[in-house]
DNA sequence: CAACTGCGAAAAATCGATTTACTCATTTCA
DNA sequence: TGAAATGAGTAAATCGATTTTTCGCAGTTG
């Protein structure tokens, strides 16, 4: 019955007024609830709504509003399962205040990054979670704060004198790892790199070395970062180990610990062409887990980034600013927890028997 | 200098408008590339435009229009390598024609399915990417074609009388794994799978089992199928196991192979607990590829959905839609590529030298 | 009885861009 | 020469909701 009607043109609030007899701006008043209504006209416009089925145009409705009820959400990308349940949580609690959460994939490029931002920006955003590409010092927070926006620095940031920034406490969580590969007998170790996200790579590797280095002041630590792309990544590791393999027993380390998934994933494949069996051969742990790390064999050991924290106090510190809330940008770290699978072992348990190599 | 400005109020059409001496209406047509305008007056409003920055806002510019220009895309949810790769996809297509995308996770309820739809419908978005979360004929669609709204389902949907689908040819995908299964010597095989997803979990069952059947007629095919969730299955996986290990030799499968990506993990850990290896002690294929299935030791076969020709084919179809395109909806099967990795063996090596039951 | 207080609701302005209708000129053609 | 057509541009309406202003009317107060 009511199918052209649907399909045409949806109920406007003047529609509503007319059918409940009053003004648009008293249908208003009933939906925001202001409660200088007249009881009877409150209910006949409450009928209405009712009866047309109708809904407000979050669009119309923003139009005023110097900010509008839009947050945009920039992350590196989608396809790994830290940053697609950060969208997830981003959502879920834009949603609880009213808000759309409209996010956008900067494809590692902080060119695009820049793009987005504008783009954003053209919608007035009432404000943006950017994970930048890089870290802080980027194109796009200086587009941020050129232009005013409201917003939040997280993941691959440390901290920022304009905006509040919220990631994973990569110095602890990484001087958590060095305890336990120190622990378990290992002193040389390879840690593994992307330079290009300079913060936190430095909080992961100087958390990492302080902590190992004074534990066990003999111990080696090798490093290998590529500057830019996971291709060059996995070049240099491929170099690093002929060479140590060159130099004959025991130069080789005994464990390696990557400092974000694809170095993790790079790892595993140099492994693999390699013949070297986790713990047996080479022990492993990587920052940031994944669900398929349990179910390998051995199981990889990972550093958990608490992702629900880390969505639930930048979407808080967003609103607070939002709401016009003062005070220096706050840096917030949010503690990680360290899984230690069986691909970690100690040194010197001799070869996998089906190292052929 | 101009820092004041811009925090408070963006220039708008008007501002434009009055610096370069002419109405509002003249700069509009400036910026639609409509020719009538005087060359000198357009060349003022151009200056105007660069001279305060002006930038169109797509809010107010969408107001008038019946259909905005925003795409909406639902997905099951965000925490998969294939549903990111299509997110990412989507709104770089929707981008390229000068649409945003709002993208929301229905986190496999239906219930929130609807909802979000209801939402986007309160956005009068111009189009839906709907993958449902279970099939074609779920409250979602039913309430797309009451509404009117314009829009293409995907992914778990094989062909609908409403609306465009777009999907990986699963009969196709699963005939080939048949194929290969079969042909590898494998006589005893189980399939994993989740019920509700009707649509595509049974063309994925039949397309195999006709084809195994026809290759070996002697085949035995044993199905797993939990209604819903994962855990469930895991238990049943377990129960299934136990029971066919209660019979003794030869009563094994020797292969598995599962529907969808999370069935591979649950397998992949119950293979596990019972510490058999791939491909020794049984075979393993896997609906949709992951990265780390390239890593593993062994690495794990798998059906590679084509994401960007889903998503390429959904958003012509969408936009063709969107458009006025009239006609039948059209169902759209997109082949997949079959990855026959190290999981793969041929039954009958004898068990792994590590299997300790 | 005039002035004042307040309540409830309507009218009008606003947000920013687009589109329609309309106004002058200036050409073009009969 | 007069009517119609074209060109260039503007005022105003529109989209749908919100917010400010104004107004009518009832009840109080001096």
């Amino acid at each position: 019955m009511a199918h052209r009607q649907d399909q045409q043109r949806r109920a406007s609030i003047h529609d509503v007024a007319s059918r409940a007899g009053v003004s648009a701006a008293t249908v208003s008043k009933v939906m925001a609830g202001v409660t200088t209504v007249k009881p009877e006209n409150a209910q006949r416009v409450l009928d209405a709504i009712e009866q047309l089925g109708y809904r407000v145009d979050p669009l119309a409705s923003d139009m005023r509003r110097a900010k509008r009820r839009i947050i945009g959400a920039i992350m590196p990308e989608f396809e790994s399962e830290f940053f697609g349940q950060m969208v997830t949580q981003l959502e879920s609690l834009a949603e609880q205040r009213g808000y759309t959460l409209v996010a956008a994939s900067s494809r590692e490029s902080e060119a695009r990054e820049t793009e987005i931002l504008a783009r954003m920006h053209d919608w007035r955003v009432a404000g943006v979670v950017l994970a930048p590409v890089r870290n802080e010092h980027g194109p796009a927070a200086d587009f941020m704060k050129a232009n005013g926006m409201t917003g939040v620095l997280i993941d691959r940031v440390l901290s920022d004198d304009a905006f509040d920034t919220v990631s994973a406490d990569s110095a602890a969580a990484s001087a958590e790892v060095a305890r336990e590969l120190i622990g378990k007998g290992h002193r040389h170790i390879l840690v593994v790199g992307l330079g290009e996200q300079a913060a936190t790579v430095r909080a992961r590797l100087d958390g990492f070395r302080t902590t190992a280095l004074k534990l066990a002041p003999d111990v080696r630590i090798d490093v290998v970062l590529a500057e830019t792309d996971v291709e060059p990544l996995r070049a240099q590791l491929r170099d690093y180990f002929d060479r140590v393999e060159g130099k004959g027993r025991g130069a080789r380390p005994t464990a390696v610990y990557s400092l974000f998934l694809k170095g993790t994933l790079v790892a595993l494949s140099e492994f693999r062409r390699r013949f070297w069996h986790c713990p047996n051969d080479i022990s492993l742990v990587g920052f940031d887990d994944a669900e398929w790390m349990q179910v390998t064999w051995p199981a990889i050991a990972a550093v958990v980034q608490p992702v629900r924290q880390i969505a639930g106090h930048a979407m808080e510190a967003l609103f607070a600013r939002i709401e016009g809330g003062e005070g220096p940008p706050v840096a917030r770290l949010e503690p990680c927890q360290v899984l230690m699978r069986e691909s970690v072992g100690s040194p010197g348990n001799g070869p996998h028997p089906g190292n052929r190599q």
